[in-house]
DNA sequence: TTGATTTCCATGAATTCCCATGGCATCCCT
DNA sequence: AGGGATGCCATGGGAATTCATGGAAATCAA
């Protein structure tokens, strides 16, 4: 199985929008990259989404060809591959880390998810994501405390493993 | 795989149709063209299409190329190859990126869209798309959120990728 | 000629490159 | 165990380059 993302980190965003990629994730990126050699910049696909989207999706190259393929696979012109297609094609960018291990996230796209001076990475299988931290914690963390709390008390979420849905 | 178009970008349109291509796409155009060079141009083709559409499809030479091979495998003189060669082969022209990273919009293309002096490009697989951003905003944009809108609240467009339709 | 197209130059803003710093952890030697 | 030395990491600043855009000059076409 390709490496996975894992963990959390607050990173500082600078004036020209640089933040540093946590080193863990800066090393997946790197083996998921199949043009990547030492030395050189591992690529990366960050999608942004429609409107509603208030974080950023960022994908190794292997994980985002996967999709690409299977985007690929759907019938030309079926809705649902239209919409795969403007989300996951249009609404997202190639960049690449750069010499120092940071990512340059353009004016707009900290527009769009509200990011300040501090950026909340956190890592989601083969995608981590990026937030303004105080987002994150009022919408993110709500919502799975709702989700727990509707659940009875001593149930260990483990156990949804061995469930089919 | 070949390099893809990625993103969606706003570019201003002069008053003789001079349009900047966005530079993430020139790098696509020059990649995707088998004699480019550095220092030359890279050729590409637009798709106008007949009256029906509001929007240019912009293709790569290694894409319009592909496409062309495969009309060229329908049988001669069947409908659905009329359409096609009528469609992808007399409906568009083949043009050059030029100089400063510009296209040039011939007046009857641009009138054709409607574009005055913004367009809109977004990215979508081997091609993009430049669209009147106003056009775009009400025809695409109306049509995908209403789509969105018709699921579940919670649905994962990805999830879209293990269906069969 | 006159209008349109193409080439060339100019500029401000945004982006990229390159170098510098301080902190923390690790390694190594004695 | 002390104490450098080393190296990676997160962060900052300034210089250099690229980008998007506007306009003037040159060329072309009818």
């Amino acid at each position: 199985m390709a490496r996975r993302f894992r963990g959390e980190f607050h990173q500082k965003v600078d004036a020209k929008g640089r933040v540093s990629i946590p080193a863990l994730f800066r090393r997946v990126l790197e083996a998921e990259d199949p043009d990547w050699k030492e030395g050189l910049r591992p690529q990366l696909v960050i999608v942004y989404g429609d409107h509603r989207r208030n974080y950023l999706e960022c994908f190794t190259i292997n994980a985002i060809n996967q999709i690409d393929a299977r985007i690929d696979r759907k019938p030309r012109g079926s809705p649902k591959r239209k919409i795969l297609e403007r989300l996951y094609q249009g609404q997202s960018m190639t960049t690449e880390v750069d010499h120092d291990g940071r990512l340059v996230l353009p004016q707009r796209l900290r527009e769009k998810i509200g990011l300040g001076d501090e950026a909340f990475f956190i890592a989601s299988g083969d995608h981590f994501e990026i937030w303004n931290p105080k987002t994150y914690e009022e919408v993110e963390t709500a919502r799975t405390q709702e989700f727990l709390d509707s659940l009875p008390p001593d149930v260990d979420v483990l156990s949804f493993l061995d469930e089919d849905d």
